[in-house]
DNA sequence: ACCTGAACACCGTTCAAGT
DNA sequence: ACCTGAACACCGTTCAAGT
C-alpha cells in the first residue's frame, strides 16, 4: 500500500507521463487483482483484464511477477492472510477519521509498533481469531488460493508466535501447544469456508426434507448467525483446548 | 460407480463398438476427472484432456453436463463430499477382500443399509468426522472446488441429520445444536485445509527465525503429526461443545 | 529497468452435422 | 440420444523490440 501511494505520487508530480514506467508495483498489482476478484470473482481475473484495469499492457505484469500467474496467486494469498497488515491499515484509517472526530475509543495501545501486549492470553487468542476471520472474509473470493502451500512469510510466523506464546502462557507444553495452535487455525479457516459456502441463502434446505431427517426438519427455521456462531464456537474450542477450561 | 461399471459391461458384451455411445455417464466423467485432478492437479483438468482420457471428443462431455465446466465442478464437489458413498464403496472393497480373507474385523453392522445406529452420540460424531476428513484428503486436489455454494444434496442433509441428532442426544437444544454442528464441520474442513497447506515440509520454518519469535524457535523441532493432532483437537472441541464435557 | 506488440499453443463453448 | 468436427473468442506465456 505504501509503495502504491508513493508510485502514484511520483507519477503525477515528478515524472513526465511517458509510455514506460506506468507506476506498477507488486503491491499495486495485488490490490488491483483483489479488486477484480472481489468484484467479478476469481475466475474472471486474467492477466489481460488485470492489465486493462491498470491501463497497461497485460505483459507488463510479468516484469513484477516473472513466474507468471502462479506467483501472483501466491502473493495474493500472502497479502490476504497477512492479518497484521490488514489490522494496521484499518487502524490508520480509524486514526485518520479520529483526527476529525476528536475522541478515540479510549485506546491505550495506539500506534506503538510491536509494543508488549499486556492483554491476557485468552484475549490475545480471541482477537487474533476475530482479526484473521475478518481478513479472510474481506476477500473471500480469494479463498481457493490459500489452499496451496503455506507461505513461510514473516506474517505467518508472527501469527504462529502469538498462538504459541499464548497457549504456553495458558499452561500447555510442547506437542500440546503445536496441536492447539493447529486446531485453532483450522477452526477459524474452516468457519470462513463454511460461511462462504452457505452463501446468502437463509433457510438452508428448501426441499428434500422427508421423514428420514426429523431433527433437521425440526430445526429447519433455526437461523444461523455466522458471527455469533463463530464467536460461540471459538469460546467452546478454547475451553476445550486449555487444561483448566 | 455403479453406472460406470454397467456402462462398460454394456459396451464390451452387448453393443457393437460404434462411434457414438462411447459409454459416457456423469459418474464415469466425474471419476475420470478426479483421476486427472489427483494425478496432475486441478489446473490441468481441461475439457480436452478429460475427453482424451476417456478416448472421446472433448465436446461429448457437454452432453452430460450441458452447463459446462462449472456444472462439472459442482458435481465433483458433491461427489467428493459424499461421505456415505465413500464409506459404502470402502466397505464393499473390504467385503470383497474379506471373502478371500475369511475373518472380518468382528464387524456387527456389516451391510445393513440405514440400519439404526446403536453407537453413542459421541462415537457417531467421531466417526463422521474421521470419515469426512478421509474423504476430503483422498481428493485434496479438489478442495478449492468445495468453497463454492454448498450442495443441497441428500448426502449433505444426511450428514446434517447425523450431527443434529447426535448433539440433540448430547443435551443441546435449538440454536446450540445448529452452532455446534457448524463448529464441528468448520473444524474438520479447516483441519484438512491446514494439513494440505502444510504440504510435505517437515520443519515448517527453514529460516526467518530471529529473536522476535522465541516460542516458535523453542518449538521448532516439535513435529506435527496431522492425524494425531486432528484426533486430539476433535476430542477437545467435542469436550467444549457439550455441557457436561 | 520497465513496458509494448506480435506471436504461439491452448482453452471453454457454440453450432451444425452425423448416426 | 449421443457423439463428432470445425469454428470463435479468449487465455497464459515467450520473445524481440522499444525507450
Amino acid at each position: 500500500m505504501r509503495s502504491h501511494g508513493a508510485a502514484l505520487l511520483g507519477r503525477s508530480k515528478v515524472a513526465p507521463v511517458s509510455r514506460n514506467n506506468a507506476g506498477l508495483s507488486t503491491d499495486r498489482i495485488i490490490v488491483e487483482a483483489l479488486r477484480i476478484i472481489d468484484g467479478q470473482g476469481l475466475r474472471r481475473l486474467t492477466m489481460r483484464r488485470l492489465g486493462d484495469a491498470m491501463e497497461v499492457e497485460a505483459m507488463a505484469v510479468y516484469h513484477h511477477f516473472p513466474l507468471g500467474k502462479e506467483q501472483l496467486f501466491e502473493a495474493i494469498a500472502e497479502y490476504v492472510t497477512d492479518v497484521h497488515r490488514a489490522r494496521t491499515a484499518e487502524e490508520e484509517a480509524d486514526a485518520a477519521l479520529g483526527e476529525e472526530d476528536g475522541a478515540g475509543q479510549g485506546g491505550a495501545d495506539t500506534g506503538a509498533e510491536d509494543a508488549a501486549d499486556e492483554r491476557t492470553w485468552d484475549e490475545r487468542l480471541r482477537s487474533w481469531a476475530q482479526d484473521y476471520r475478518a481478513a479472510l472474509l474481506k476477500h473471500s473470493g480469494a479463498l481457493p488460493l490459500l489452499i496451496n502451500r503455506r507461505p513461510d512469510t514473516e506474517a505467518a510466523v508472527r501469527s504462529l508466535e502469538l498462538q504459541y506464546a499464548a497457549f504456553s502462557e495458558a499452561g500447555l507444553e510442547g506437542q500440546d501447544v503445536v496441536n492447539a495452535a493447529a486446531a485453532l487455525e483450522s477452526y477459524v479457516t474452516g468457519a470462513v469456508v463454511h460461511e462462504v459456502r452457505a452463501g446468502g441463502l437463509e433457510s438452508p434446505h428448501p426441499a428434500r426434507l422427508d421423514g428420514r431427517f426429523p431433527t433437521v426438519t425440526g430445526l429447519r427455521h433455526t437461523a444461523l448467525d455466522h458471527e455469533q456462531a463463530f464467536t460461540e464456537g471459538l469460546e467452546r474450542l478454547l475451553k476445550g483446548l486449555v487444561p483448566g477450561g
